[in-house]
RNA sequence: GGGCGCAUAGCUCAGCUGGUUCAGAGCACCUGCCUUACAAGCAGGGGGUCACAGGUUCGAAUCCUGUUGUGCCCA
């Protein structure tokens, strides 16, 4: 019978299982006595949808899940999302305002409730969308960061941080988007690679008491000239030594500020001389602290001008059109000097693309210094390691130099700070409303529950989603110990089952953001690692270099790939191409060849699928199947290796080149009867056997067309699966039956390379004389040699006249071609010729090499052996081209 | 400005602890084939002083130093 289809169509297949695997409950997992492996998945976030980032990555995990589930390991991969705080709440202001619902208009909980319903609406797309991509997820697991004890776990740990000391409440310097009116974290601002335009102005400030003086500032932000509280110039500076204790005088505003000297200043950028604005810029108000300026915050939150500037025109004016304006009363009134185009680095908020405004705030911070030391360690000493390892350094180099992290955000999509104001200012951390309660009265007995304000602000996503690898298994709900702010192991079984996890899967852009912290929790709450390898992916790129972005339209839709080249196709592709923290420059031509070879097994399942069988068994294969099954357990071997080691790409392709190559060009056309012949039934179990076993190995790869072809080989009994299929223990590997083999496909190409050079068809038959010490290999092969490299004659004699035979090597053999031309003498000899001379040289450096006595002495015995075996070769070899040559 | 990487065939990259049967793969290119599993294929072919300059070593694409180019992270 032979209904298959000629070429392979992916499309009913990978429904078809994906849907059977989910009914059969086969990515479930509950502890039981095997050892387990678990992956926590990234959460994606609920506003996204499916990128090429997430295929690269989730075809990652899935093929370790299924290689450690055919290992016999409990293997769980956890799937869920996280809320997305800031992304989220922009989401759905946008959508209620094209409704034309204004988020000032709705309470916190009305808000909330528009929120939570296109969460679950949108939020589980990119989860679908995975499904598609054939991962395995435990599906019953999905977790949520705003699911109910996901939340209280969140609160909690903000409650013990709190108590432990860690967290506190402070003015600082944050970044703002106006736009969003909320806090940023440092990872949150973005920066133009090439800068952006805008000016440097040149403005000059009056010396108080000095007629017709003027000192001269150069800023690029002179509308907050009116915040201005000094003027810094370096104290090494010559040009400025006289105005040490004087005062200089803000325009407009007549106010007077002192000049100061520090470092700080670079004496040659603009005119040598800084306006100082502490509560707008980083820099400056570190200068403030030092030097005690005042603090004048001229802006609103939304970037408009406030009372500080005193002129009543300017007050509530933005502050890119106060900019505008006080540059043309500053040149109106001869206070400008001068302006420059130059070139700066502007932060933009990463969600509204508005420029960020440094501003002080109240705001929560954590402490990082203590509470992250053992996170350094434990990667410094490999106990969670980080491939590749170069990023050991970027992650020392972080940690070391750890800055407070700001966890509060104004918006409302999140986990709200449990944080309640008394009346009189003083606030109380609780984890309940009574708690609170209670010690608030402890400072005022007579505060009641309705005096209580609760914080407005949320946490920063991250400040949830650290917690992961242990909320997901439900750590924090009964097992936590709020006295010792720390996790009993006995009181969570799931979580001691599954955890620490094995790996996490990630980009590297979120080593910071996410890995660091999620060590960081995991070894503050259980002592433990929370996973013992990170494997961060590269970033996938278009072929130009540039980074996929939605804003350049350059990334393929997945969802369209998978439907034209497989789902199989596509993770092939993404993972040959993709070694461990290396970018890919995505191509078509990636996929194109997953999709190709899904085509050239299928169409090896045709092949077999359309023999007849016969019955009387047929012995002639045997060293054919010695070599075959030989091959297949080194490349079990090595794949072991290679998946042990992560090295997924390397991986994919051992075994392509296996399946391909040794698979389906050579054993496959060995074995394959004549046109219209049938195989023997000893011959089919066996090839089926092996194919199946090669289908066994790849099926974490490419788990679809495998288990299509698993069923399609052989009638299967209900729930014979090729998922369930134990990872195949190597058998042994005889170097001979290797050998023998690479030997006869040797001779085969060297005939057929020889007919080609010629521009003979292949229909023309060659006689064959091959010149050797052990000819047993060549005769055992006899059949085969004369079928496919179309051989008439195969003789171990020397032919009576060489005179028109091509010779050629193959190892140490020589072998004289007969394909009745009449050959160019000259051409011949200087072929062999230029072989002598490489051989000799060859023989040469192999000779001075093993006459060198510290060669010897130093070099390991096995290398020294192969240098050896290398010479005796090289004269072998030389010795049958000198007799080739005369015998010409 | 500070830190960390990278530089191998036209392109994208492998090459783990230094050892000329390791200079490789895929794609692209060239030649010949619609040979009844596969043209999404088969049989062949060309193409690289492994960025440059030194050094260590019996031996370097592989280790060290410098130069150049390039990328990322942090300021």
């Amino acid at each position: 019978m032979n209904e298959l289809n000629k070429t392979y169509d992916s499309t009913i297949v990978e429904s078809k299982w994906y849907q059977h695997w989910l009914s059969r409950g086969y990515f479930k997992s509950t502890p039981d006595n095997r050892p387990s492996y678990t992956i926590t998945i990234p959460p994606p976030n609920v506003t996204g949808v499916l990128h090429m980032g997430h295929m690269l990555n989730n075809t990652i995990q899935d093929v370790l899940i299924r290689t450690a589930r055919q290992k016999g390991f409990n293997a769980c991969w956890v799937p869920g999302t996280d809320h997305a705080s800031i992304a989220t709440e922009a989401k759905v202001v946008r959508m209620l305002r094209e409704q034309g619902i204004k988020k000032s208009d709705l309470t916190r909980d009305e808000f909330l409730a528009h929120a939570y319903d296109w969460k679950d609406k949108y939020g589980g797309i990119i989860l679908e969308q995975l499904k598609q991509l054939g991962a395995s997820c435990d599906w019953d697991r999905t977790g949520f960061t705003m699911d109910k004890n996901y939340y209280q776990a969140v609160i909690r740990v903000f409650v013990d941080l709190y108590k432990k000391g860690y967290i506190y409440r402070g003015l600082r310097m944050i970044n703002w988007d106006v736009e969003a009116k909320t806090a940023l974290s440092n990872e949150e601002v973005i920066y133009n690679e090439n800068g952006e335009q805008s000016f440097l102005y040149s403005v000059r400030y009056p010396i108080e008491g000095a007629d017709n003086e003027y000192i001269v500032i150069a800023t690029t932000r002179p509308e907050t000239i009116f915040a201005d509280t000094a003027i810094a110039v370096n104290p090494d500076d010559e040009r400025y030594q006289h105005l040490k204790g004087k005062y200089a005088i803000v325009p407009f505003v007549n106010r007077r500020i002192p000049i100061i000297f520090d470092e700080y200043v670079e004496k040659d950028f603009g005119t040598g001389c800084l306006k100082v604005t502490p509560a707008h810029d980083p820099n400056d108000y570190e200068l403030g602290q030092k030097h005690q300026l005042e603090v004048i915050d001229m802006f609103n939150d939304d970037g408009t001008a406030n009372d500080k500037v005193q002129i009543a025109e300017y007050i509530g004016m933005d502050r890119f059109v106060l900019r505008k304006k006080f540059v043309k009363v500053l040149e109106a009134e001869g206070f400008l000097v001068n302006t420059e185009s130059i070139i700066n680095k502007v932060g933009r908020s990463e969600r509204t693309n508005s420029v960020v405004e440094p501003k002080l705030s109240l705001q929560w911070f954590l402490d990082m210094q203590k509470i992250s030391k053992r996170a350094l360690d434990v990667v410094e000493d490999n106990e969670v390691v980080l491939l590749p390892n170069k990023f050991k350094n970027t992650y020392r180099h972080w940690m070391e130099n750890v800055r407070d992290w700001c966890v509060s955000r104004q918006l409302w999509w999140g986990h709200r700070i449990p944080a309640y104001y008394l009346p009189d200012g003083n606030f109380v951390v609780a984890e309940t409303i009574e708690d609170a309660l209670s010690q608030a009265q402890k400072i005022n007995p007579n505060v009641k529950v309705e005096d209580l304000k609760q914080d407005e602000d949320v946490l920063d996503t991250w400040a949830s989603s650290w917690l992961w690898p242990i909320q997901v298994f439900g750590g924090f709900d009964s097992a936590y110990d709020a006295n010792t702010g720390k996790i009993d192991f006995s009181k969570c079984p799931e979580l001691r089952y599954y955890y620490p996890t094995e790996v996490i899967v990630t980009a590297p852009e979120i080593l910071f953001f996410w890995v660091a912290r999620m060590i960081i929790a995991g070894l503050e709450y259980t002592d433990e690692i929370p996973f013992r390898t990170v494997y961060l992916t590269g970033i996938v790129r278009d072929k130009q270099g540039r980074k996929m972005s939605k804003s350049l339209g350059n990334s393929p839709d997945p969802l369209d790939l998978i439907r034209d080249f497989g789902a199989d196709g596509v993770r092939f592709g993404m993972l040959a191409s993709a070694p461990a923290g290396n970018d890919i420059l995505y191509d078509d031509k990636l996929v194109e060849q997953g999709r190709n070879f899904c085509n050239k097994l299928w169409n090896a399942l045709r092949l077999l699928k359309g023999l007849e069988i016969k019955e009387e068994e047929d012995t002639s294969f045997e060293n054919v199947f010695d070599w075959m099954e030989s091959r297949l357990a080194q490349v079990t071997i090595e794949l072991e290796r290679l998946v042990s080691e992560y090295r997924l790409s390397e991986a994919v392709k051992l075994l392509y080149n296996f399946i391909w190559d040794d698979f389906c060009s050579w054993y496959l056309e060995w074995i394959k009867p004549p046109f219209g012949e049938p195989i023997a039934r000893n011959v089919m179990d066996k090839t089926i056997h092996i194919f199946e076993q090669s289908m066994i190995l790849l099926h974490p790869f490419m788990p679809f067309i495998t288990e299509e072809i698993w069923h399609s080989i052989q009638e299967r009994k209900d729930g014979d699966d090729i998922f369930l299929q134990a990872y195949p223990l190597a058998g042994a590997v005889s170097i001979e039956a290797i050998k023998a083999g690479a030997q006869i496909q040797s001779l085969i190409t060297t005939i057929r390379n020889a007919r080609a050079k010629a521009q003979l068809s292949p229909k023309d038959a060659a006689k064959v004389y091959v010149q050797t010490q052990n000819n047993a290999t060549y005769k055992s092969f006899e059949s085969l040699i004369c079928a496919k490299a179309n051989v008439s004659l195969l003789s171990f004699e020397e032919p009576e006249n060489a005179q028109n035979l091509i010779s050629e090597l193959v190892g140490v053999d020589k072998v004289f071609i007969d394909l009745g031309l009449v050959l160019d003498l000259e051409e011949e000899r200087k072929r062999i010729e230029d072989e002598i001379k490489y051989y000799k040289g060859f023989i040469e450096s192999v000779e001075k090499k093993l006459s060198n006595e510290r060669f010897v002495q130093n070099a390991k015995a096995d290398i020294v052996d192969k240098e050896r075996q290398k010479l005796a070769d090289g004269l072998q070899k030389l010795k049958n081209l000198e007799e080739s040559l005369a015998g010409l």
